[in-house]
DNA sequence: ATGAAAGCGCTAACAA
DNA sequence: TTGTTAGCGCTTTCAT
């Protein structure tokens, strides 16, 4: 198959015996073409099978209406919500979206950024990964006023804006939960410390221990990843504890999951031995048993909210720099699987 | 913060005293200039916060090192693997990847094909959506030269290489494994027919009746979309069935998981009373309870398999349009969820 | 080993 | 309402 040479407007100023300048005028619909000229041009694009040359278009104008969404995963329900909430306002808005994910490496998030500040993307929406321990990757897009949003895991950098959930909250509710289920020893698997939502999340569980006079033991503060593995390892390492942990609030259902399930093979009961919190409100968290308790964590929501403040700023309708953070609300989902006292 | 000018290959050779020319061959690593004008050049880059305008590039090569990656719904474990191993490779070959998925529709698919086009990606990678009718919206990438795979859901379109599992063989097989356990009256939840991946499943688990002297009954099929509530549904339409069937091959693991679900709610027993077979391998098979027998479809093998021809082909190591199609290797995994007579 | 200059396809300022 | 023309930043041919 041989490659047909591009159609450009030139072959259809030739064709049409007119100026370029007037075919890429009623290209985007200028008003001031003729409904004629514009009608001629656009017939005999669609029949020289013309298409924009986004190159040309973006060298010239510095502008690639494309937002970036920098991530660590995709494989997770709660990123993929994000993503769909923030396609739907981009798509609305006509901005393309560049998905990047940095298997939750520094060195990829990195390498990510410094490819979509090359891309040119009009704005930035990122979540860290793991090990991100600096921010400078995203120095050259505030450098050169490309706005930047975080949600999930942030940071805060100066002049951009965060989105998130209390996750402090959230931490002491679900523990305080487990408490008031009866639970004295509460185990808490999470992940790394370092970033911000697994920390919050810590000193939410910590601040409701010792609101209920229970003092902190730090045997019991598992930090791992996300993985299944995760899961049977916190299991395991709990019921070598003796006595055995009545509680468990884990930040990750997948993760819970997991836990959940090797405790059972090992004959312990949820709730009845140990009551289990997890938090997202994945799929999976109906689908098990016991059904397991939860925070919402509602991700279309978070990623509606940040593509429009974007999209908003690009437009210059509102003044991202003004606002530091967003809190979208959050709560916990009572099922079966931290129930003690019955309903 | 106001918008810094970009630094270009003028400003470096202004700089230097120097020729544009000179600096562009240096950047690209070019044998010919001298290895002491090189450093300089890469020092005062550095220095300078030096990027390469990519879209002066493309404009000026006409090619992008960007492959498309073209699917239905990014929110499945299948998808994922299948592009962590796209992804792998294409990162290895230096290509850059852009992400469209079309939420199963067809109208949304056709647009990100247009817009992938636009992009003027060099080569693409998909697979289509459930209602996808026609394939006319690849034909521009066809007919420029523009190497297009198709992978999973695919059709056979001139000129196009597509890998797939043997969704024949893995019906088939699915079935019989039903049929060895005793079942005799066997439900097969799927969806979309005209898409091959169900068209095959459904020729299987057919063919397997047929050979064992079982006749098809078309009240057992439950055509559906993949969704929890696909399960629910399909677990409802089961047992007002009477008698009750005693198997399901239930082409997703999601969907099986939501079925067994409900059947166990309604005190039908998994597989006492109903024996069950998913498909994909999904981790969600083994957290719940009965685990579930499936099968395993390598989504990360079928992904580098997909790049790395591709790739190949854009090298012009070897040509794509010889191969027809590549068929990967999957198997049964029998858990529990279908055992019958104990193992 | 380096430089001069044309041109990729498009947009927009200016002119008519 | 339409046309002319100067670039956007880069690569590459042809000279030197």
């Amino acid at each position: 198959m041989a490659k047909e040479k591009d159609v450009t407007i030139y072959d259809l100023a030739n064709e049409l015996n007119i100026s370029v300048a007037t075919v890429s005028r009623a290209l985007k619909d200028d008003p001031v073409v003729s409904k004629k000229t514009k009608k001629k041009i656009f017939d005999l694009a669609e029949k020289m099978g013309y298409r924009t040359n986004l190159f040309a278009r973006n060298l010239r104008t510095g502008a690639t209406r494309t937002i970036g969404f920098l991530v660590h995963e995709l494989n997770s329900n709660f990123i993929n919500s994000v993503l769909s909430g923030v396609e739907k306002i981009t798509t609305e808005a006509g901005y393309d979206l560049i998905i990047a994910h940095s298997s939750e490496s520094y060195t990829k998030e990195a390498a990510n950024a410094r490819n979509l500040f090359d891309k040119r993307v009009d704005g930035l929406i990122a979540s860290l990964s793991f090990d991100t321990r600096s921010t400078d990757h995203f120095r050259p897009f505030i450098d050169k006023g490309v706005p930047v949003i975080f949600f999930d895991r942030v940071e805060k950098v100066k002049d951009t804006t965060v989105v998130v959930i209390d996750n402090y909250k959230c931490g002491y509710e679900a523990t305080s939960h487990l408490i008031e289920q009866g639970c004295k020893k509460i185990l808490h698997v999470t992940s790394s410390l370092s970033r911000n939502v697994y920390a919050e999340r810590y000193r939410g569980y910590r601040d409701a221990l010792f609101d209920n006079g229970i003092s902190l033991d730090e045997k019991l503060v598992v930090v791992n990843d996300l993985s299944e593995r995760a899961g049977i390892e916190s299991a395991k390492k709990m019921m070598a504890i003796d006595p055995l942990p009545d509680g468990a609030f884990i930040t990750n259902d997948f993760v819970a999951a997991a836990f959940i399930k090797a405790l059972k093979e090992h004959g312990i009961s949820v709730p009845g031995d140990v009551a289990v919190v997890g938090f997202n409100n994945d799929a999976i968290g109906h689908l098990i048993e016991p059904t397991l308790t939860t925070i919402n964590y509602p991700g279309i929501e978070m990623g509606e909210v940040a593509a429009t403040a974007l999209i908003n700023h690009l437009k210059g309708v509102s003044n991202i720099s003004r606002i530091n953070t967003v809190i979208i609300n959050s709560d916990l989902i009572v099922r079966e699987s931290s129930l003690k006292k019955g309903k």
